[in-house]
DNA sequence: AATGAATGAGCCTTCATTCAT
DNA sequence: TATGAATGAAGGCTCATTCAT
């Protein structure tokens, strides 16, 4: 392994040191200290890849969005607008699931620390609502969705999802990604109305 | 104003100083030297009425739940379970648009400074889901709802609910809570599929 | 001893031990918490009177000064113009034998730790030169002395008392301030060149 | 260039480098990091030179006395005292002002970082106390001189010299070293005080 | 010899908490 | 009960120095 090898190894362990603990502790709470104990690192070497402790939440709050949002590459390329939907929820559901740390980071980071911590975190859920609205649209516009107001609609689904995603990593829910997506998929769908339906 | 009434209202001072600078920035940044400041109180009083910054923080979690609870009192009485849950939404997004601190304090306070308080949230919220589920039980029972998993169907819907005010705390939406109330209540009972009904 | 005079006094402590310590060993090498042992007071109590390590150097400087002007006071209900000159040779050269660290102070801050810091010493330089200027054109008007370049002279003045004080501060001498200040006047009056004299 | 030569060169690097930041922001706050920066050699290499960094300031002082003596060297030829003092003077000025870093090293040193350096200082001026000494006591035997303590008066001089010295640094002045030389040799002979001088 | 990444002691500063009045 | 001065533990950050390459 080679000088930049190391390097790039070592500032990966210091985000994801630095990931583990402020989801564990939060931000204040977690140490420098700590941070690079985890990370098998010396103190002073912190300084060398971050100018400060904030940087570094900067740092981990860009690499995972990275992560995330290549999580979710494929989906655009998924023709049926109500299956892209599908497959979005259930990857989130999923990456939530094995980024147990990306999610609480996620939640804990809203307005803290810095002003700029919660805009950013709205920015995301942005993002995600506007995914979820086109995909509405375009589904409206084949005939396959109904809905007057998809920018609403697109908040309504997003937070149902979140709320499953929070469900799962506060451990109080039990079943897979696969399960919960279709749930959430057909609820929106369908309604809970009692009512017959015809096709 | 005799003693007693004279203690309360130092005590209430100090948690309502205590839950805007936390919902301001954050657990850690408001400092107990600015909370008694704005509280008009010398500093060594605070520690007077609570033990120390952690149990300011517990009290006006119960204090702010409390009111948030006062708030959903009337909804219990409310006959038609769809009606209710009509209301109750009402009740959240306009608790939430007025108690825009609560919000920012229920969202900063997750996951921070202390393993209960996260706990203490997730107790929110499944109250909240166990409130909604009553509700779909019934109705479902009375023949107004029709879903399988009244559990899941709750998460969903609270949910929803919760990114409407999450969107209303940060000011990215406009309208009043009756017809957010309305929209939400809307789609989740009728869904987004486009498919012919009959009564 | 009230709680003002108490204050007053931790702050004078703190001063002192600094003025001596930042003389001893320089500005960065003496730290707050060795100025703070001294002055007999926790670490945390130096927070409360200066805002940081360098507001106590500004204070320590001003407040040297104006003992430094008190000292001086006196000097300008004296008539005379080289009387004048001679007593303030005399109490410049006392003031830093008896305020050996206000001395070296003097000598240490220069151009260290912040660009105002040497403006400010040059500063009382000029204060200095601009005073004895002043008297020598009193002389001269008065046909006590005879100087074209009055401002030069003091200069050079000046400089001859500081060199003094310096070897007084560094025991390189062991005459009191009346001898040297005498020595000083003198030569400085009828200079070092051979030639007779008359009145 | 050989090797022998590339090492001296380096070296020379260094202490040119140490000699502008240490004049310009003082031992503490110019950082080894900044010195090899600007010395175009990597940070490791210092310690190939140079102990640690009190060695090289150590080394600077050296370095520059040296380089100061050996402009004073010719003086040592001039036959008349009188002269010769006119000479040193003049020297003095001329040095400081195309040496504005090793005046401000100088000044900046006094009493610094370790209590070897304040030392070294007096005994720089000690030395030039001790040239002028001499100087005088040969003029007074040659009868040009009329000075009763030669020890005084050399430190008189120097205190003079001093203080031009520290002005042209400070940029509080704008004649040559020349004018500056004789106005302060003339006024040293003559002195200040109004009388009828008969030759 | 040369490099620059790595180290960790040490320092300034903050702030929750205590305590004398 | 109320005050606010005093305390000191703890944390972020710097930088002289070492060391593997």
């Amino acid at each position: 392994m080679d000088v930049a090898e190391k390097k790039r190894d070592k500032k990966e362990r210091l985000l994801k040191a630095g990931a583990e603990l402020f989801a564990q502790k939060g931000y204040h709470s977690a140490t420098v200290e700590e941070i690079t104990r985890r990370a098998r690192v010396a103190k002073g070497t912190f300084y060398l890849y971050f100018k400060d402790k904030k940087e570094l939440m900067n740092n981990i709050l860009k690499w995972l969005s990275r992560r995330h949002e290549e999580s979710a590459e494929k989906l655009n390329s998924i023709e049926c607008p109500k299956e892209r939907i599908r497959e979005y929820i259930e990857n989130e559901i999923r990456f939530y699931d094995e980024n147990a740390s990306f999610a609480r980071l996620n939640i804990n980071v809203v307005g803290m620390v810095d002003p700029s911590f919660p805009d950013w975190y709205m920015n995301i859920q942005k993002k995600h609502v506007s995914f979820i609205k086109s995909a509405l649209e375009e589904g409206c516009r084949k005939g396959i969705f109904a809905v007057k107001d998809t920018y609403r609609a697109a908040v309504f689904l997003r937070g149902a999802v979140f709320m499953f995603q929070a469900y799962g990593v506060y451990n109080l829910d039990g079943e897979g990604p696969r399960e919960k997506a279709s749930f959430i998929i057909e609820l929106f769908l369908q309604g809970a109305e009692k009512v017959k339906r015809t096709g």
